[in-house]
DNA sequence: CTGGTACTTTAGGTACGACCAAATTTGTGG
DNA sequence: CCACAAATTTGGTCGTACCTAAAGTACCAG
């Protein structure tokens, strides 16, 4: 058999036994270790860590695997990596930024469609109108005034477009819930993309959100809840139809070509 | 003055005016045009990148920056690396994992206190709750009550958390949007981590929260959107306020202590 | 004293080259 | 035919050298 004899001498032979063992990557321990750490808030940010150099002979790894780490960092959001003298790796925490981001990945490799976009729209954005009629401030409402103003005075289908993501992700900002104004940047940026080759866009298009944005503004304005909801599901759901309305019609367009 | 001037045997000095660029890294060059190409769906997913050391000599780069390079795409979720021998970098598309990872960092770089989290929550799940009652399929429902009789069998917290977010995010799943179902599945995971050290969930919790989660499946088996936004609401709140009240209480406890 | 130019210093970015470790394939002896 | 060993492929780590960017410093001309 292969069990393992121990000799006559009383030496025992092999009576330790060891199951199979993952051996992680250098680079990912000292990732792991550094971004429970900043997580933790030990470095306040935007400290710099200490220099490459300085790290290797901390940690007695070589510089590229201490380079891996940090750009692994860095593409979490964790730090801000600058080049030149006083430059090195600052510590941020990752925002409505990096979720986007990582959304927009989603979205594109997972070839989400427009009518999903849409739908996840409709699904959350009145819930960011209820948030923000209670914990609008002054500077809330004037960002959605600015955001709408833009949209009226967009001269082409381009800044019309990104006045919209402005108000929409202006609403999910006067929420104040960081999370959903991540997910709403996201979003907004992926319905942009979606929509920006369509042309339905008119002007009729245009007075009618221009009136659905004010109408909710208002309610939020009001505090009012209820009414901000309420207008705000009308409107999004109006828009989704209107373009889904139009995406069909561009479908049977191709098939008949 | 400083401008240049030409000389006399017909030379032109300096004609060109340069602004300043940007001269972007190597390594991320490599990145981007890969990414591009495998959101595009040039490569299928499953197949494997070109060894790093075959890219090096496509490229004309060294392996420092081809590693990188493959690296960064790493951490965004688009390819797999493994090692040894039929190894390498293979294709994949960022899924509700990578959007789950990147949120969950920024609860918690961000500090995003429970309060948030439950808000956040009760925005979005009822609106998966109604379109899950469209959209379910009966493998969605056998999802559910499969974690729903985990819960009643759960021998510890532990056990409760997690088969209770099984059910949650098997509402998400129901609703087969795979937006909602990344965010939920991040969201509850935060929701888990922030309740795991608190102690209200008796056994008079249990019960209320298999009994709303019964009705909330019944609805959505039912196609009943509206029942079910309804009932989702309520647990939702339910527990939200349930958690709020032991928080307030257990600081309270903190400030006397 | 002022201002600019050139040098120095510090930090990240890139390039090689060598070797280690893991996983598969292939070879070989029983 | 099977089990075990060796070769092969591919990522992981190390060390060194050198380049580039940015900030500070010294110094010289006006």
């Amino acid at each position: 058999m292969a069990e393992p004899a121990n000799s006559t001498n009383g030496t025992i032979r092999n009576p330790v036994r060891l199951s199979p063992m993952q051996v992680p990557k250098a680079s990912d321990v000292l990732a792991n270790d550094l971004r429970e750490r900043i997580l933790r808030g030990e470095f306040a940010e935007g400290t710099a860590l200490p220099p490459e150099r300085e790290l290797v002979v901390q940690t007695g790894m070589s510089r590229t695997t201490v380079r891996e780490a940090l750009r692994i960092l860095e593409v979490q959001g964790l730090v801000r990596v600058k080049t030149g003298r006083a430059g090195g790796a600052f510590v941020q925490h990752p925002g409505e930024e990096s979720v986007a981001e990582s959304v927009d990945l989603m979205i594109r490799g997972r070839k989400i469609r427009i009518p999903a976009l849409l739908e996840t729209r409709e699904a959350i954005e009145p819930a960011c109108a209820r948030l923000a009629a209670h914990a609008r401030t002054e500077e809330d409402l004037d960002r959605l005034e600015v955001a709408n103003d833009d949209i009226v005075a967009a001269p082409d289908l381009e800044a019309f477009l990104q006045a919209n993501i402005d108000w929409h992700v202006g609403v999910a900002t006067a929420s104040h819930n960081e999370l959903l104004t991540g997910f709403m940047l996201a979003l907004s940026r992926a319905i942009y993309v979606s929509t920006r080759n369509t042309q339905f866009v008119d002007a009729e298009v245009r007075a009618t959100t221009v009136r659905a944005h004010r109408s909710v503004t208002a309610a939020i304005r009001a505090q009012d809840p209820n009414a901000a909801v309420r207008r705000m599901t009308r409107h999004v759901h109006t828009y989704a139809e209107a373009v889904l309305k139009v995406e069909e019609r561009t479908d049977v367009d191709v098939q008949d070509g």
